[in-house]
DNA sequence: GTCTATAGAGGGATAGAC
DNA sequence: GTCTATCCCTCTATAGAC
């Protein structure tokens, strides 16, 4: 089967198999198997699995600075921003994943120093892209942040990773529980605008 | 070499391999090396993994309801209780290691049944500590709780374990920041209180 | 681009000697 | 309780045919 589009479903297949799996739980096998061709197609494309680690991480930057870009050209208000970040989070938990930087920092000690370079650049953006976010929402009193932007960023960010990992163990509550809990934080939840106003 | 201790001490170096390269990263090499035995050996003491993971976990959970119960006679204050657990976790973080419960949340889809069903024991037990802590906290006007003592107590628990996880990529600080602002929201913060009385 | 075949390493687990 | 030896499997990676 000669297709030209290869490349990307492995990286699809990738990314889906390492938020499921982990790192060390993925394999060449695993994306063959799942695209229908031998794993040795898969070396032809990504030689070893280093390779495949950093294209893989290189395009969730892409995909998600292109995601930023789209809410910046529309003007997206810090509110909108922020529910799109939920969105994006909550899908992960709908369909069972973890975040990557989760994976990452858990096996880190396993994973190639390349990959974890990526990584980092990965974790720098999301955290910078947040934390302009929160300063600008603070500015126009749309949203209620606690110390810096740069550390409530964080501690969002950390919130929600830690809450794709319990609701495995915990079941989807515990991601609800603590989703709900950072809007609170925020002024951005329905229920506290509802007690506050009853 | 004939010790009676060995089985402890497979428990301690797999303890630690856990916590440094995660469920899939290490084996009974790894421990029969580090303690200058064959892999049979640890056979010997755990057929197989998965008792190996449940032992590990069992040992996990006694240890904190051991810690649990010495504070609980001590008759320490909540405040004191939330700072010693801060310590158990910042401890963790100056030995490189993350949450054992984050490491089984990445790679649950990888972990047997039986060494899951451990980690939500586990899970249950430090969550229900922390929540009867943070209620009595609440009620003697020592600790801000915001929401639930029980969500509240979710919160803290992800913050932290993130923090270790992250702070693997990004450095030290990400713990201690995230850690810091976990004592301001409580209301256990130093810089805080110089903030206010300054 | 994909295949077959295979090398070489490592992991989980067991049998049986000591 | 620990050893040697071994089995079988999976994994990463490569060579070379098609």
């Amino acid at each position: 089967m000669v297709r030209q589009g290869t490349r990307q479903r492995i990286l699809e297949v990738a990314e889906d198999l390492l938020q499921h799996r982990g790192w060390a739980g993925f394999s060449y096998q695993h994306i063959a198997e799942r695209l229908g061709i031998r794993s040795a197609a898969v070396h032809y494309h990504f030689p070893s699995k280093t390779d495949l680690g950093v294209a893989l991480l290189r395009r969730y930057r892409s995909s998600f600075n292109w995601w930023c870009e789209q809410l910046r050209q529309r003007q997206a208000p810090p509110e909108v921003c922020l529910e799109g970040f939920f969105a994006l989070e909550r899908r992960y938990m709908d369909e069972g994943k973890v975040c990557p930087l989760g994976v990452l920092g858990v096996e880190a000690e396993g994973v190639p120093a390349a990959v974890r370079d990526e990584a980092r650049l990965l974790a720098g953006d999301v955290l910078r892209w947040l934390g302009r976010v929160l300063e600008q929402g603070e500015a126009q009193g749309v949203l209620h942040v606690a110390g810096t932007p740069a550390s409530h960023a964080l501690a969002l960010m950390s919130s929600l990773q830690a809450g794709l990992q319990l609701a495995r163990t915990l079941g989807p509550e515990a991601f609800y529980t603590l989703l709900e809990q950072q809007r609170e934080q925020l002024g951005l939840s329905r229920r506290r605008r509802a007690a506050l106003g009853g």
